[in-house]
DNA sequence: TATGAATGAGAGTTCATTCAT
DNA sequence: AATGAATGAACTCTCATTCAT
């Protein structure tokens, strides 16, 4: 059984590998003009062998998302946790949260925005877009408790708290492809963090009774 | 030279009617599944004709976020322009204004924010990316520049009136994205004047001194 | 109009030399070793051209049966139609038939009779399958009526006539394919028209009443 | 030496194992849609391991047919060796060892006819090829000389006694596969027997002097 | 101006086969 | 003996773009 666990720890390591070749050249390249050619000369495997490890390009695509909106999910789960921060505070937690997510991966975090309404999506198999539609359903529910909180002790104002989920996701997005969209353009240097301080900051001024 | 107005106006008029088929299609199946011949086929055409009125598929695609981004500025100006309204007003009236131009064409519209940090803008010719900027660049100006004068008037918090474009922006393309994201993987029906109303209202409120 | 009529004429002579330069091709190597670029080469054409013409490989090849199976159909009914013989000359001249349409294209006829209970048949377009499925019983329906009427007059032997058809279209394809492996395994010449003639004419006395 | 034995048997019955499952998606999938890993899935092996058994899926799948022409081969001297029987009731009892070997395994049996003129007999072997050319022969030799002794009696017509023996031959492979072909086709139930019938009863009478 | 036939450069995928373990 | 990861060669099919007419 020692050999078995080496053998699967060895598998998981390959899909790693693949996984970080993989969102290096869609990164630079974006889902279309990569090639599995591409990601199979980055991780020096030939191209029939990504197949061994994923069904197909779309899906090793999706499957970085799949990793970093779990992540998203675990982090936004922490934030709802701590039942002793008044919701404001709470708030101003899912800003880190989304930080911190977008820092652990902000090639893949501009991927998955990107992804949003994109002909990706329209593309998918029903397993990965139904795993796509729960973990996102998931973020945007235990955003929308805090902010249900908030409003239940009279901290916020009497909007629907799924709204206001909405809203500040649509923030964080909104930010994070506007800034990396500034930067093809005009080649600016990256004022992400600024943005989203002010941001939220409004949002929290905004939403307070 | 009433022959070469008459040219001109024709040569025109089919480049419109290029556009309105194009636009039918890159909607319905993004810009990477829409083929030359589908758009040949919607417009009657031959796929070999359309290259006499556009260079090739990308500009054609991109032409068409011109002129929405070109309304947008002139809808923006003439915000700026109210100058009885006080700065709160004003922003409000920017809400809209980007409301008007997400209804004078919601699918350009959402191919735009799609577009940002798209590797369709990272394979584009110079000459038409700095025609996106100048007319992205533009848009925040003017946005800015509202902010600027209700900082200056003590009505609004004191940020970089540029970092309050950004944000608004990217609020309103968040927002856009996000709604039709749902929409893909919910089916769900769009929310997005009510969003776009609570967002504002937060918003303003936020800003506000 | 003249130069839509040429232009499909033109076309049409395209097809032909395809079909034509397919068949070469598939008779040496067969369906599944047979590649599009080896028929591209043959007609000196590139290969995206051949989707011009046929949908895919799959109908290429198919098509070149119909071609056949539908003389074979006109080949028959002729004999049918031959209303001032004996059931029993008809019966000889469905070998005439057959025979003939061997020679037309003794290839494309071994790939039919190669094609029956292949897995080609078995991953064949619906449509295309219900074409070869019409031309196959309408051939059988025509053989039948021979027999049909050979038995009416009590010359022939009383079974039941679609059996009969089935028996002498088995005997033929039996033959062909036999002496086509013969020619591969042995290298022997080859001795088709002989061994029909005797398998006729054993038919045709063992059916007599 | 006991060892040396049970190893040789062992390997043998792996052999078979691995012969049944071919068998067995062979005849659903047909050989070229039938891959290695399906074998192996079937076996509850792994792919390699089949190369440890057979040279290549080529000389696997024939190894399939020569299990069964040897067969054919045993059936067919017990016929001729049936020194009591008239020359006629040989005939018929080549019938019976026809449909014996049909009944015996028909998916091969198919295979075989199959094999007739096929692209697979194109790439095989040299040895692999001369040892069914041997069966083959060996079989029309055996079924040459009941005819040549039925003419020799004055019972058959003076034809060939060969050209008859590949007659029959044709007549059976050509039921087999047209009666398979019209399966796919019409999804018509099976008649081979009693076609069969009636072919070997038009046959024998064709023959009789 | 308009056509549409032709191109040709891939792209994604599959799979028989090998070989280190 | 058995594995199964890895290969790499093919193959089918697509499509933006060109160009002779």
């Amino acid at each position: 059984m020692g050999i078995q666990e080496r053998k699967k720890r060895e598998r998981e390591r390959r899909r790693q590998q693949i996984a970080v070749a993989a969102k290096k050249i869609f990164s630079v390249k974006g889902f279309n003009k990569t090639t599995m050619e591409d990601i199979a000369r980055e991780t020096e495997l030939s191209a029939g062998t990504l197949y061994l490890y994923y069904k197909n390009k779309n899906e090793l695509f999706v499957s970085l998302s799949l990793r970093v909106l779990k992540y998203m999910n675990i982090r936004l789960e922490k934030v709802a946790k701590e039942r002793d921060r008044t919701p404001e505070q709470r708030v101003m937690l899912l800003k880190s949260a989304f930080y911190d997510v977008y820092v652990f991966d902000p090639l893949i975090v501009i991927n998955i925005f990107h992804l949003q309404s994109s002909e990706i999506l329209k593309n998918l198999s029903p397993e990965l877009l139904s795993q796509i539609k729960e973990l996102s359903q998931s973020s945007i529910a235990i955003i929308s408790s805090i902010f249900q909180e908030g409003i239940a002790q009279k901290q916020f104002i009497d909007r629907h708290p799924v709204a206001l989920a909405d809203i500040i996701w649509a923030v964080f997005s909104g930010i994070v492809l506007w800034e990396e969209s500034k930067r093809i353009i005009d080649d600016k240097k990256e004022y992400l963090k600024q943005t989203l301080d002010i941001a939220f900051e409004i949002f929290v001024k905004g939403i307070k009774k």
